[in-house]
RNA sequence: AGGCACGUAGCUCAGGGGGAGAGCACUUCCCUGACACGGAAGGGGUCGGCGGUUCAAAUCCGCCCGUGCCUACCA
């Protein structure tokens, strides 16, 4: 371990550790076990997925969280799975078919239910063998699948209960359509388009059947007309009055068809005139229901114009639409068009223009099962991070809508209710039945579809634990803490999932939600496939690392806010990884050799050195920090807090300051220094080990000490040890450390080289000691070959000087080459900027008002402000006379 | 249309009533025995605009402009 390579090589440490962790079980929770649990189910991934940036994110989150709450001492369970994605995989297999020439219809349905099994079987859950790429640390011996015998049977056992309560039902309604997939959807997969597509506003004169001029409707689907059966107008329209009671003449089929009136209408868009075509539009099947209007169906489901439709049949939709515009405007019926935005709703899975229809579907009765889920979350029993998207679950639940929940395809779980061929009757049941419940006929057959893909994933979180049985798995773990998820599936998902918890285990499946940012690419653009702007995360992890990716995601995505990512910025990462690759390395070179100890949390260390014990006193800092952001889901906070303390103390100034030490020959000294790095590197590995896994049990395991147990993901997670905070010693290096900067900065600015002998005189106020304990590690880092202090009224002019706090004046005495005038320059610049500070400050302390309402403590400090710059100010004074003098 | 976010250095973003910050990029210097995926020093911002509250506003409030997202029965 002591040939440790310059440069971090991830590759090289990632698979062999989770491949230890995995062997030793180290994910695995074991439920005889006592203690806290902390459990966390994951976002179910589709079976057909691949990793994307967004899953990155949302599951290094997942395992931060775990692996802290693991290293606490909880009995943590990750449960992993899959979702069976009903129309994504059913697509994928049917596209296979079609490249061989055939088509599920010519298999069948068994054979071809058999198919997606067997691409399940080659092909599927590629994204798990990812998810462990990435370092997740899910228990994957309880790996599940919805379409598992257990989660299926879950599914009919709530289908059945449901049933029973009268909260599932059959009903003949207007539902979102795929001509392509063939299909129903529920409202949320047949999402409306962003701001609209481009479209028109037809107008259309339909003339009165008693000859009069009739009304003009405005409509955005013309080819619609052909089921219109009715045009509304609004109750108190003074423009319709003497239409009211008669009727109109269809154009183009010559149907008379009456005006109605109805509140829904909207006088100020279009004509205030609507064409009504209940077959085909929501609100016009519910205006059709209230005025007795028949439904008429002028397509097929193939989104064909049928029987129905006259001379247009046989002909696509939008062929029809075009046709029937033209023969509209031939005929004279055509009023004008407009440039319309309009809301066109698209299959969430092949984004084909859904189409409004008539069909006979399964529904779940949503409001019953929505209130528990509003009244848990008002009580607070559930808690969103952050807390602004309540307002967004409430909003859908206070208006929730019933839930199509039957799909005519072949994937997924096929509804469990038999139709009596005697009687009609419906059974439904767990198992198929022998004979109608009813009548008794054997003749049974099985409802053809199957079930919406979320009917099963809004079990998730305790079918994958055993329910309906009453397992303990389910006893210790459920319900779970933490659900971590994107919010553009708060309805999809998390809603329904609350909705289920309360309705079947009487409690809510967990008690914190963590919406996590939304990945977008460096232009701010939505991470999509048709873009390709999404970097292959598997890409990612090959040229930086797992863990530069893991941090680097974590770091830019802060709690509440979207995230840019290009891979490139995962160099951040990856140098932060390399910065602490090589600040073990330095420990390992000088510590060949040595099995030390590290400093015990009962230990009070304090003979150690000032370095020392300031490091030790800062770290106390960065474990309050960290454990608290990571406890309020503050994760980037907590790493860029990680990050500050390695890099920007540890680094930068405790291993700088420890080097003479180090190199020296006092043992003692030596091995003081040496334990205490390696206590350093040890708690911030430990730390930092939720973030990025391989790289801290990869330094962990090379440090010289001696460990209790053999993996850093089950050492304990740092606490803070009061008995280390070190006020003085952090005053005091803080003193030193702008000290050196101010040395540093004045060698910089006159151009003095980097090893140019170079006096130091401090004017010591009253710090004469503490100029002595520090002046070795001045004069190290600072490159500074003598201190001289300065008593009395004694004063340097003419060198360039620096303010300390907690010490006193620092003056540099510049040599014979240093330009002369350039000092001057400088020191006029510093002046003028004093001037500025200066009159701010004393323009408020003349102020009356301000030393009068402000508190005393600001004021006082305003004074100091306005004395220190008085006093800087004049020793400029003093160096610029000299200068000049 | 309504709602929710956001607008801070060239870029990506923290911060949040009393001294403008980080990372990247940029300039200068340094291959000093952990690290050039590094070190040191530095330049750069009227904290979107306009009002208001306050002794004090980048920070709180209102309006406006811009951006993103969500919701809706815009035929």
């Amino acid at each position: 371990m002591t040939e440790l390579a310059k440069v971090y090589d991830p590759q090289a440490t990632e698979q062999r550790w989770y491949q230890f962790w995995l062997e030793r079980g180290y994910f695995h929770a074991d439920e005889r076990r006592d203690g806290a649990t902390y459990a966390v189910v994951i976002p179910p991934p589709n079976v057909t997925g691949m990793l994307h940036l967004g899953h990155v994110l949302n599951n290094t989150i997942q395992d931060v969280a775990v692996r802290y709450r693991r290293m606490r001492g909880d009995n943590v369970l990750w449960m992993p799975g899959m979702d069976h994605a009903g129309i994504a995989t059913q697509n994928v297999v049917e596209k296979k078919l079609a490249a061989e020439g055939t088509d599920r219809h010519e298999l069948g349905r068994d054979a071809f239910v058999e198919r997606v099994w067997q691409w399940k079987e080659n092909y599927g859950g590629v994204i798990l063998q990812q998810l462990k790429r990435l370092g997740a640390s899910c228990d994957w011996q309880r790996e599940r699948f919805t379409m598992d015998e257990g989660l299926s049977a879950a599914v009919r056992e709530v289908f059945v209960r449901l049933y029973e309560k009268g909260l599932i039902y059959r009903g003949h309604r207007i539902i979102h359509w795929c001509v392509r997939c063939h299909t129903a959807l529920s409202d949320e997969e047949a999402a409306v388009t962003e701001g609209g597509e481009k479209g028109s506003l037809w107008h259309i004169r339909y003339p009165a059947a008693d000859g009069g001029a009739g009304v003009v409707v405005a409509t955005t689907r013309p080819e619609t007309m052909l089921g219109d059966t009715g045009v509304a107008v609004h109750p108190d329209d003074e423009r319709y009055r003497d239409l009211l009671g008669r009727s109109v003449v269809l154009p183009l089929l010559e149907r008379p068809i009456p005006i109605i009136t109805d509140e829904l209408v909207d006088r100020e868009f279009g004509t205030g005139a609507v064409k009504v075509t209940p077959a085909h539009d929501a609100n016009d099947f519910e205006m059709g229901n209230r005025h007795n209007l028949p439904a008429i169906c002028i397509m097929t489901t193939d989104g064909v114009i049928g029987e129905a439709g006259g001379p247009y049949a046989g002909l696509d939709r939008f062929a029809a639409r075009a046709r029937i515009v033209a023969d509209l405007e031939e005929q004279g019926f055509l009023e004008g068009i407009e440039d319309h935005r309009v809301p066109v709703r698209r299959c969430q899975r092949c984004d084909t223009v859904i189409e409004p229809y008539l069909s006979r579907q399964w529904f779940v009765r949503m409001e019953p099962l929505a209130a528990p889920a509003i009244a848990a979350v008002e009580r607070g029993d559930l808690l969103f991070h952050p807390p602004r998207w309540t307002g967004v679950y409430l909003h859908w639940l206070n208006n929730i809508r019933d839930w199509c929940i039957s799909r005519q395809l072949w994937w997924g779980h096929r509804i469990p209710v038999w139709y009596c061929q005697g009687c009609d009757a419906e059974n439904v049941a767990r198992d198929e039945p022998e004979r109608c419940g009813v009548c008794g006929g054997g003749e049974l057959l099985q409802d053809p579809d199957v079930l919406d893909t979320w009917f099963s994933s809004w079990l998730w979180p305790f079918s994958t634990m055993g329910w309906p049985e009453k397992t303990p798995t389910l006893e210790k773990f459920y319900p779970t803490d933490m659900l971590a998820t994107g919010a553009d599936i708060i309805f999809f998902w998390v809603a329904r999932m609350v909705m289920a918890g309360c309705e079947f285990m009487g409690e809510v499946p967990f008690r914190d939600v963590y919406l996590n940012s939304i990945v977008r690419d460096g232009k701010g653009r939505k991470m999509s496939k048709s873009l390709g702007n999404s970097p292959d995360p598997i890409d990612v992890m090959n040229q930086y690392g797992a863990d530069a990716l893991r941090f680097t995601i974590v770091s830019l995505a802060p709690l509440g806010q979207d995230v840019r990512f290009d891979a490139d910025k995962t160099e951040f990462g990856r140098n932060f990884a390399n910065k602490i690759w090589n600040a073990t390395r330095f420990a390992l070179m000088n510590l060949e050799g040595a099995d030390l100890s590290t400093w015990n949390e009962a230990s009070a260390p304090l003979d150690l050195d000032l370095p020392s014990r300031w490091i030790l006193s800062r770290l106390q800092t960065v474990v309050d920090e960290t454990r608290s952001a990571i406890d309020e889901y503050r994760f980037s906070d907590a790493a860029s807090s990680i990050y500050r303390f390695l890099w920007g103390e540890v680094c930068d100034w405790y291993v700088e300051l420890i080097k003479p030490a180090l190199y020296g020959d006092d043992l003692r000294a030596k091995t003081l220094v040496g334990t205490t790095l390696v206590t350093v590197l040890d708690r911030v590995m430990r730390l930092l080990h939720p973030f990025m896994p391989y790289l801290t049990e990869e330094i962990w395991q090379a440090l010289p000490m001696q460990r209790s147990v053999d993996s850093i993901m089950i050492a304990p997670y740092p606490q803070a040890v009061a008995a280390w905070r070190d006020e003085r010693a952090e005053e005091v290096v803080a003193a030193l450390t702008d000290t050196v900067t101010a040395v540093r900065a004045i060698r910089s600015e006159f151009g003095i080289a980097p090893r140019e002998p170079l006096t130091v005189r401090i004017v010591a106020n009253g710090h004469a000691e503490r100029i002595e304990e520090l002046r070795g590690f001045v004069e190290n880092l600072a490159r500074v070959s003598a201190i001289e202090i300065l008593h009395g009224d004694e004063r340097p002019t003419g060198e360039p000087s620096a303010a300390i706090a907690g010490l006193g004046e620092i003056f540099v005495p510049l040599g014979d080459s240093v330009d002369r005038a350039a000092v001057s320059e400088r020191m006029q610049r510093e002046r003028a900027k004093i001037d500025k500070e200066l009159k701010a400050v004393e323009g408020k302390l003349g102020r009356p008002d301000f030393v009068d309402k402000a508190p005393a403590d600001i004021v006082e400090k305003e004074r100091e402000k306005a004395a220190a710059l008085h006093e800087r100010r004049a020793v400029l004074e003093r160096h610029l006379a000299a200068l000049h003098g």
